[in-house]
DNA sequence: ATTATTGCAAAGGATTTGCAAGCCG
DNA sequence: CGGCTTGCAAATCCTTTGCAATAAT
């Protein structure tokens, strides 16, 4: 695979996908620079489509071992919404999210407190490697489809 | 349905569903009391199994139809796992969910501090109706399938 | 009597898996 | 080359839906 435009990205990408065990290939460079290009949460579907459009030929499959190898190699976060599909986030600064229940958007929230939860707060020897903290509620967006309606 | 011992806890359950326009069925009253009866935070196939012991006719799409029921008035709060199985937990109190990474369990935490996200620390706009927060990382069961391993 | 709820089976969406061919190191 | 990855299709898991029978108000 030849390395031309944009090689510090790549070399980036190279060493933590080879840290985590994992190969460098097209398709794990293209769906990574599919989520940085846009940085909003898509769906794998999303992450398919949009994939697809600069590589035809790259399968469902392919890109749920992308997303799976991105997550591994902590470039990626995965982002649970509550019933529908999981949704890629390729914004690895520690905030939060906030799920608007009118237009189904997610809105990264940096909250001014860190850590979000101290841990004198805790009862002791619980010791989370990794804490979600995630919101539910109306957005602010004038566009919102809710806007205006109660 | 005949209403025999324990009538306090149906009469509670029958206002609950009522005040949401929901029948007090036999089926939503033990799926309640499974729940109830071991406060953990079983998934619907979980549900099913424990309900089917003193109930053997009831169906999978029953449960999945109570649980619904009783989130909708109230009564039980559903979970979000990673990636696996929606889970449901009748504990209504304000608290977290600390996911032990070991031997997936889920356990409870009642946080000291409340609220979880003092409203000084959201952007101005937002305004969440809920706030989950999901916790990741051993857990201190001695027990616990990982426990004397790294 | 009217309408919600049930149980069954089948459908549905999201994700994973098996496998042969192809690419990376 | 050897083994990880890909693309395809089929499989799986979780959940929802359509429908006729049944139960609740």
């Amino acid at each position: 695979m030849e390395l031309t435009e944009n090689s510090r990205f790549d070399a980036e990408l190279n060493e933590k996908l080879a840290t985590s065990g994992f190969r460098f290939t097209a398709q794990r460079r293209h769906v990574y620079n599919v989520l940085v290009k846009k940085r909003d949460h898509p769906t794998a579907e999303e992450v398919f489509i949009r994939a697809k459009a600069d590589m035809p030929d790259i399968s469902m499959a392919t890109v749920y071992n992308c997303l799976d190898a991105l997550v591994k190699c902590g470039l990626v976060k995965q982002v649970s919404h509550d019933r529908a599909a999981k949704r890629y986030c390729s914004n690895m600064s520690e905030h939060c999210h906030y799920y608007c229940t009118d237009c189904n958007r997610v809105f990264d929230i940096d909250l001014k407190a860190r850590p979000l939860v101290p841990e004198a707060e805790l009862p002791a020897s619980f010791k989370p490697d990794e804490i979600d903290v995630a919101m539910r509620g109306h957005c602010p967006d004038p566009e919102c489809s809710r806007h205006g309606k109660v």
